[in-house]
DNA sequence: TATCTCACG
DNA sequence: ACGTACGTGAGATAA
């Protein structure tokens, strides 16, 4: 049998070290974690380290021990226990039962004494004792047989005390630290010990008299005529401060070393444990193959006879790609699974059998994907239509919460607590070590994926019924990743010599602002370095600056526009920086973007924002100039595919502002989108107490911004600085603001403390946005996510009032038999392409169905123009 | 790879 | 007193 080694852990101390070494953590449930992580992060070390055969953690029991009773002080002068670090005591406790080591607690007594005691048996027994607290005094007990280890700094540091390091650091045995803790007293348990007798003194005595009993018999040899006063007067203080030290061997505890057997953790509810409090690393950790051992095995059948293989009719599919853009990337080939198989089918395979083809375009026979919009519009560029989606992982995800950071089908099922599926960068290698794998390493993987989606469904969609998203997920986003998937493979034609033109006339003026620039400069740089550009304006030409950045000067445009009156060269860096930024992103950027068939397609993500929009990328197209008339032209370049169609463009007006007239049923807001006002007009008459003639252009711009400022969560500063007036000023706006529409404040109050209370804001279509953050001590994150919750909603239901529209206007289009094909959407717009004849109808059925999309207490407004470019669409 | 800047709604 | 408006993506620079 292999030898006993005991691990006895002080819970009290170890927490309260965890949880001061820790920032403030919380799990996105608001719940305090620093604490139970950094004591599961020392457990684990210890465990790895001692391999302990027996284990405990002893608490401190209640409020007095016996040691209260001797010196009512007796750690007197403490803080008050954190509330956020009570209430993780629980977890802990919880956390350590799942560990299967044993907890105890003796009334009277300190996790010390328990400590001390099991140790002494220990020692009588001759096993090895290792203990583990963030407190020195436990160091007395260290021996032959016992260890006593102490956190250094951090959490995982521990110095280990044995009696010959003990003697190395102090020059004296464990026993006599507590003589010296009789001397010197311990402030943060409200020892006293000797007035004026600190570790040096203590330690100097005791090397030369041993203890303190022997001090005081041989006082009169003491040097020092005030050491020996101090040590006369406080004899009595000295002994109690001993005794206090002194930890009890001899608790009347009842239970033996035998019971502090240790089996080893209980997975499956250490498992539910961190799943509770979200410790992702911690689970990834337990789950991965290196930990765990080898993922299991699984039967992948590599297909070279598409005839046959049993096709079901529901399957979960994967695509498989090396690269994410599965509007580019080369599809190797795709997985499908069911209860029954698991099989890869070689691209070249699918393409070439009609049977395949046919099961995949069938609507009745249903597809389980990982992501169905890059599942559709990647077969589609190998003449592979894909229809009859049913499940979704990644919108199934995105919409049970869309902080979840989706970057492969590992992670998500990772989260869901299913590993039996490689991470994409295991198989594929990274950097530039990424490489295509054999064939065999590529069906087992993408086998993994498609098997993956088949067992998340259930849990997937039980939990989006269980929060009522279960429409907002099968009606709303999966239908839309259809659409959106048809928009992305029609992509939008752009006309590369307009945009060379551009690109030509912007690089004359480049560079002629260029040397204008620097010979302003009296030397050359880089304009587009702002360290460079810093250095001249406040160094070499002695600009003030306004503000500052991490790594320096802020030369961000709203600082420059603040110093044009100063230097003329101000408005030519400005100038400058605008084109240059046209020529880069805009001219450079998308002529690079545009494929052989003349046209760009970008990729919109509908699993990314935390707000319900989209984002668009490689190439971004909802970013396109068109503030200034400069950046507008661009629009130019993106003209219709067809000859003689037109584009076509619908806007939404001022839906955020109408949301929030709506949500907040505020009576004037209300009132003034039913009239059809101007909404910045009326505000101002509202706000500024006067008649429509009254309204001056400058009240208006104040107006807008203050709508504005009221949608984002408004701040006195954030409004401060868009309309560049003191903070004070726009705090007066604001108070006003708020009184003039009382249903508007009362909204913001109301939707900032539900979510305080609920965790999370939701938009009209049940949406959820978490806020952890809204609970947080922190000023700044507080505020932050105070802001979020005021936007989210407002932002959100606006977002899905547009996928709802998109949804009705496609079907719509295809009822109508219309060629007309959407290509994009902008937030609150849509951009078709459409056959000139069928712009009349689209005059009529555009704006129509973007009105209906959502029934609001105030009308939807939808405004359209068309023309031969987009840049014509206005 | 992080930071700054700037384009859009 | 704290230091920010909400949501994005991309290019250039500098480490």
């Amino acid at each position: 049998m292999t030898k006993k080694k005991i691990v006895l852990l002080d819970g009290n101390s170890l927490a309260y070290r965890a949880f001061f070494a820790l920032p403030l953590l919380t799990n996105d449930t608001g719940i305090h974690t620093n604490a139970v992580y950094g004591f599961t992060m020392m457990l684990q070390n210890i465990l790895a380290d001692e391999k302990p055969t027996h284990m405990l953690v002893a608490w401190d029991a209640g409020k007095t021990t016996f040691r209260h009773s001797t010196f009512s002080e007796y750690k007197g002068g403490r803080q008050k226990t954190p509330p956020e670090l009570s209430e993780q005591f629980p977890y802990l406790r919880k956390l350590l039962d799942a560990y299967q080591i044993t907890q105890y607690e003796l009334d009277q007594y300190e996790a010390d004494d328990i400590i001390g005691t099991l140790s002494k048996s220990g020692d009588e027994e001759g096993v090895e004792v290792v203990i583990i607290s963030g407190d020195k005094d436990l160091t007395q007990l260290a021996s032959d047989h016992t260890t006593v280890c102490i956190t250094r700094k951090g959490i995982t540091d521990l110095e280990k005390y044995t009696p010959e390091h003990v003697m190395e650091k102090y020059g004296i045995t464990p026993p006599q630290i507590i003589d010296m803790k009789g001397l010197m007293g311990d402030a943060s348990d409200n020892i006293p010990g000797v007035p004026g007798v600190g570790e040096k003194t203590a330690l100097k005595l005791l090397k030369e008299y041993g203890t303190v009993e022997k001090v005081y018999e041989s006082l009169d040899s003491v040097s020092g005529k005030k050491l020996k006063e101090n040590l006369t007067e406080n004899e009595e203080l000295a002994y109690l401060s001993k005794k206090l030290a002194t930890i009890e061997v001899d608790a009347p505890i009842t239970i033996s070393i035998d019971d502090l057997a240790y089996p080893g953790p209980d997975e499956e509810n250490v498992k539910t444990i961190y799943e509770e409090l979200k410790f992702k690393s911690l689970l990834d950790k337990m789950e991965s193959p290196t930990e765990n051992g080898p993922i299991a095995e699984i039967d992948v059948q590599i297909v070279a006879n598409p005839e046959a293989i049993d096709l079901a009719d529901e399957m979960a599919i994967h695509v498989e790609m090396m690269d994410e853009n599965y509007l580019s990337t080369e599809v190797t080939g795709v997985s499908m699974t069911d209860d029954e198989q698991t099989v890869f089918i070689p691209i070249g395979v699918l393409q070439q059998s009609d049977r395949l083809k046919e099961w995949f375009s069938d609507e009745a026979k249903k597809k389980y994907a990982t992501d169905s919009k890059a599942a559709y519009a990647s077969l589609l560029r190998y003449g592979v239509e894909v229809n009859g989606f049913e499940f979704d992982l990644l919108l199934a995800t995105y919409i049970a919460n869309p902080s979840s950071s989706y970057t492969d089908v590992a992670s998500v099922a990772k989260e869901f607590n299913y590993s039996d599926v490689q991470p994409d960068e295991a198989v594929y290698g990274k950097g530039a070590k990424k490489a295509l794998p054999e064939e065999k390493v590529l069906a087992d993987h993408a086998g993994r994926k498609a098997q993956a989606v088949w067992k998340l469904r259930p849990v997937l969609e039980e939990k989006l019924r269980e929060n009522d998203q279960f429409e907002l997920y099968h009606e709303l986003e999966m239908p839309l990743a259809n659409i959106l998937g048809k928009m992305e493979s029609t992509g939008v034609k752009t006309d590369l010599g307009i945009l060379q033109q551009i690109g030509l006339q912007l690089s004359t003026r480049l560079t002629e602002l260029e040397s204008i620039i620097y010979e302003m400069a009296g030397q050359p740089f880089n304009i587009n370095s702002p360290k460079q550009l810093g250095e001249i304006l406040f160094e070499k030409i002695g600009l003030t600056p306004i503000k500052k950045t991490k790594t320096g000067y802020s030369t961000a445009a709203d600082v420059l526009e603040k110093l044009e009156s100063e230097h003329e060269i101000i408005s030519f860096i400005l100038t400058y920086r605008q084109l240059g930024k046209l020529n880069s992103t805009y001219i450079e950027g998308l002529s690079k973007e545009i494929h052989e068939d003349g046209k760009i397609h970008t990729r919109f993500q509908q699993a990314l924002t935390q707000t319900g929009r989209l984002s668009s990328i490689n190439p971004n197209l909802q970013n396109i100039p068109i503030r200034l008339e400069e950046g507008r032209k661009i629009r130019a370049a993106f003209v219709p595919s067809e000859p003689g169609w037109l584009m076509f463009a619908a806007d939404y007006s001022q839906i955020e502002l109408r949301v929030l007239a709506h949500m907040s049923q505020d009576e004037k807001m209300i009132s003034a989108f039913r009239e059809g006002e101007d909404i910045h007009t009326k505000t101002a008459m509202d706000v500024f107490g006067v008649d429509k003639d009254g309204v001056s252009s400058d009240m208006r711009r104040t107006a807008k911004a203050v709508n504005f400022g009221i949608v984002y969560g408004i701040s006195d500063y954030g409004l401060s600085q868009s309309l560049n007036i003191t903070r004070k000023e726009a705090g007066k706006f604001i108070d006003t603001y708020l009184k003039t529409f009382p249903g508007v404040k009362q909204y913001m109050e109301d939707i900032v403390s539900e979510a305080k209370m609920k965790g999370y804001v939701v938009t009209m279509m049940n949406r959820r946005r978490y806020l952890p953050d809204i609970t947080s001590s922190n000023f700044n994150l507080r505020s932050f996510a105070e802001r979020t919750a005021m936007n989210t909603p407002i932002q959100g239901t606006a977002a899905d009032i547009i996928k709802k529209a998109m949804i009705d206007m496609d079907a719509r289009l295809k009822d109508e038999n219309m060629q007309t094909r959407m290509l994009l959407q902008v937030h609150d717009e849509l951009i078709f392409e459409a056959p000139e004849e069928e712009i009349e109808k689209l005059k009529k059925i555009v704006p129509e169905v973007m009105e209906s999309a959502l029934s609001l207490d105030v009308p939807l407004k939808a405004e359209w123009a068309y023309g031969h470019s987009w840049y014509e669409t206005k």
